[in-house]
Formats: C-alpha cells, sequence, structure tokens
DNA sequence: TTGCGACTTCAAGCTACCTTTAAGTCAAAG
DNA sequence: CTTTGACTTAAAGGTAGCTTGAAGTCGCAA
C-alpha cells in the first residue's frame, strides 16, 4: 500500500510544508527522490534525513552546514575519515555554544534578581561578569 | 578627553559597524545618544547595552526578543515584577536549547564513530535515538 | 469528456538583520 | 575659502530560509 510516500504525506509527518520539501530537494540536502509521472514518490530513507535535518536546524545549524556535513559524508576522500573530522568540528562548535548559552543564563539569572530601576544601572552590574 | 564616544569608536570597541549601530537606535534596543551638530556622541552606558545585546545574539535571541526584555525592564508594571517574569521565560527558553544541544551531541556523537558508507544506512541507525 | 484534487515548475514575495549607496552637513586644517 | 574626513539621512540592496502565486500536468471518477 504505502510502499511510497508522497510529498504531502512526508510534509504531514515532519509538520512542514511541501514547500520546504521541495526547496531542501534544491538546495541539496535531500536526495531527488523516484517519480511516479512526474510527481515524488519517497521511501522511508527521507525520514531518516529529515529528522537529522530537523534536529540539526534547532540547534541552530544552518542549512549550509548541513549540506556541508551531509556532503562531507557522500564525497571521496574515504568517507568515515572526512567524516570524522566534520562531526569533530561541529563538535567543537556545539560545545561553543553551550558555553555561551551558559554565559547567558547566567547574565539572565543577574538580571532576574536584579533590583535596578533602570537598565543602564542593571548593565553595569552584569559586566562585571 | 574621550568622555564621548563617537558611534565609529563604539563600533570599533564592538567589532561591529556603524550601520548596525545605527539600526539597533532605530529598532529601538539602543536609546538615542547625544547629538553634537548633528552626530552622535555616546557615553559608556551604550556599552553595556551592547555588551548585553551581543551575548544575548551570540545565544540565539533575536532582536525582537531583546527589545521585549529591555522593554520589560522600563514599562510601567512595577519594573523589577515584569522583568522578572520576562527572564523567567527566557531561561526557560535557555534551558530548552541547551537540551536540543545536546540532543545533537548525542546524534553527532554517534555520527563521528559510525561506519556506515551511506548516509541513509546511518540515518537509519541515528534514528534508534 | 469534463472535472477534481494533488501534484509540478518557475519566479516573485516575505521577514530578519543588516549593509550599501547617494547625497548632504559639519568642523578643523591648510 | 576650500578641502578633508567623519559623520548624517533615507532608501535601496543582500542573504537565509522559506512561502506564495500562476499556470500547467496527471490520473481517476462521473
Amino acid at each position: 500500500m504505502a510502499d511510497f510516500l508522497t510529498i504531502s504525506e512526508v510534509a504531514r509527518v515532519f509538520g512542514i510544508r511541501t514547500s520546504a520539501i521541495r526547496y531542501y530537494e534544491q538546495i541539496g540536502i535531500l536526495p531527488a527522490p523516484l517519480r511516479k509521472s512526474g510527481q515524488r514518490r519517497y521511501t522511508e530513507n527521507v525520514l531518516f534525513r529529515l529528522a537529522v535535518i530537523q534536529r540539526a536546524r534547532e540547534t541552530g545549524f544552518t542549512l549550509y552546514e548541513i549540506r556541508k556535513l551531509f556532503f562531507g559524508f557522500a564525497a571521496g576522500t574515504s568517507p568515515p575519515k572526512r567524516w570524522r573530522e566534520l562531526s569533530e568540528q561541529k563538535l567543537a562548535e556545539l560545545q561553543l555554544r553551550m558555553e555561551r548559552l551558559k554565559t547567558m543564563e547566567t547574565l539572565l539569572k543577574k538580571m532576574r534578581n536584579c533590583h535596578c530601576h533602570a537598565l543602564d544601572e542593571c548593565g553595569k552590574k552584569l559586566l562585571a561578569l
């Protein structure tokens, strides 16, 4: 029956628009699927891809970073090696982002407990991190 | 001497463009400074503001969220109260972001250690989170 | 055969966050 | 007085990540 999925079925699963899916294909982060009289027919593989894409997007990666990651896997230089390099790099970026989030958390906590009546007064305190 | 700062001095301190500073003023996240024959002259207060803005931006807040945060401080309802509410809310958002980052970290670590030769094969594994 | 609904493409539109450009003002130096 | 350099404005331009619109195709049902 549902051996293949139409674009709108896929879209519904992920709560995104069909136009977004076509766009992802266009910029090369989703492979072009088989066609049945012009219409895209997806296998479950697209679900795995989209799941990774969504998580990456949620954590702040751009579509172009994601593309780089995917191409890094596919490309020539013995896949697992290049792949490892790229994911190491992305992991380092994640570390940085997490540190920044923590700094911001500290900042917000200070702001929350601040009793200043003017923002600038408060800002002055904050800079004493 | 440097009792006041020109827009380009401020820009240099933060490594941003003068146009960005004017834009921040335009959308209301930087207060309009005094003018000396038309030109903006800043006090050190602007540095505190910009520091907070930069950190917030780094952690993914939009300029409009930042504006809301600032206005929340300034606005009517006994400042510290409204302020506290808003920062609580932002803190909750931060928590969520951190969780997502951690999920992504797990994902990337799995990918790094993956020996699949095809992305889809790898994706399948990943979905067993 | 006609109509319907779900798809297709291509191009233009939209929001956020700025940057760039054009044209002008100001003040201090030569 | 003219030039220089740093500023001013308003408006247009640019990029990311889509969305929307117009016009057309496909296959099935009445």
